[in-house]
DNA sequence: ATTACAATTGATAATCATTACTAACAGGGG
DNA sequence: CCCCTGTTAGTAATGATTATCAATTGTAAT
């Protein structure tokens, strides 16, 4: 049961390579749409789900919204804006976070974890601010 | 604007505390149901998002599920079975994590963190370890 | 008490993201 | 060339949540 890389699969991991961001299954498949007009929503989420299976891609699961999807594999973690929803990666050392000395007095075999930030993006404090020049008028 | 503590507001509330678990809405619908039996869905989501904003409760929004609910305000962190996706507390040390010290070169303002971990509980353990028993006889 | 009004409710429709289904298609061995 | 299995496009279905709205309730002013 192997995977076949066909043209749909190639163009969509290339669009989310090429857009050095974390992109939702729908933004890409506006992306993908504007070379291979005729692929279908349903094709780019099961595709982007086979290749996150397959370890090519990164499944971002962030807190309260659609999926994204990341080019890079490698483990690390994000940040999102409150407002924009936009999910940025972020330079934090992960050697600080020990999950064996971790405790649940559950019993759970630990097997991963993830640290997600959140806060306001640059371009939305810029927002921010200017509606509140606005107010204080 | 202030909120009324209805009798509805009061009774989700507390099955949610005396539950000492991490419940879904639909969870605690079942539950309030059988003290209350004309209450409905819609209330029990929109009393739980009043209580979140009012700071009452917290609303945990883990990797690719329901939104859960938590009677516990005071910052700490969460851990769920990727079979049963059961949420639990875990005692992990927050001090390990300091946000001024984390940069995304994206100039957000960074507002609050949360470090999810994910595994097997015990239960989940048992089941999958008898079914490897079972195949291997 | 009576009226007045905003908050809240129950019931249900609508939305959003995602997955399931299905018939048609494609590509590589035998 | 035919078969087999993987894949696709198109669409229906699902699951979780939110929106709508008429009816009800609680509180406050008269």
């Amino acid at each position: 049961m192997h995977m076949r890389m066909t043209s749909q699969r190639e163009i969509i991991l290339k669009e989310l390579q090429d857009s050095h961001q974390h992109l939702t299954a729908d933004e890409l498949y506006e992306r993908v749409k504007k070379i291979m007009p005729r692929i279908s929503l349903a094709t780019v989420y099961r595709n982007l789900e086979t290749l996150s299976e397959a370890g090519i891609i990164g499944k971002l699961e962030i807190s309260g919204r659609q999926k994204r999807f990341d080019s890079d594999v490698h483990p690390h973690d994000h940040i999102y804006c409150l407002e924009c929803h936009r999910v940025d990666n972020i330079d934090f050392d992960r050697n600080l976070v020990n999950p064996s000395a971790v405790t649940s007095d559950k019993g759970y075999r630990i097997t991963g974890y993830r640290v997600e930030f959140k806060g306001i993006c640059a371009p939305c404090r810029a927002i921010l601010n200017a509606h509140e020049d606005g107010d204080r008028k």
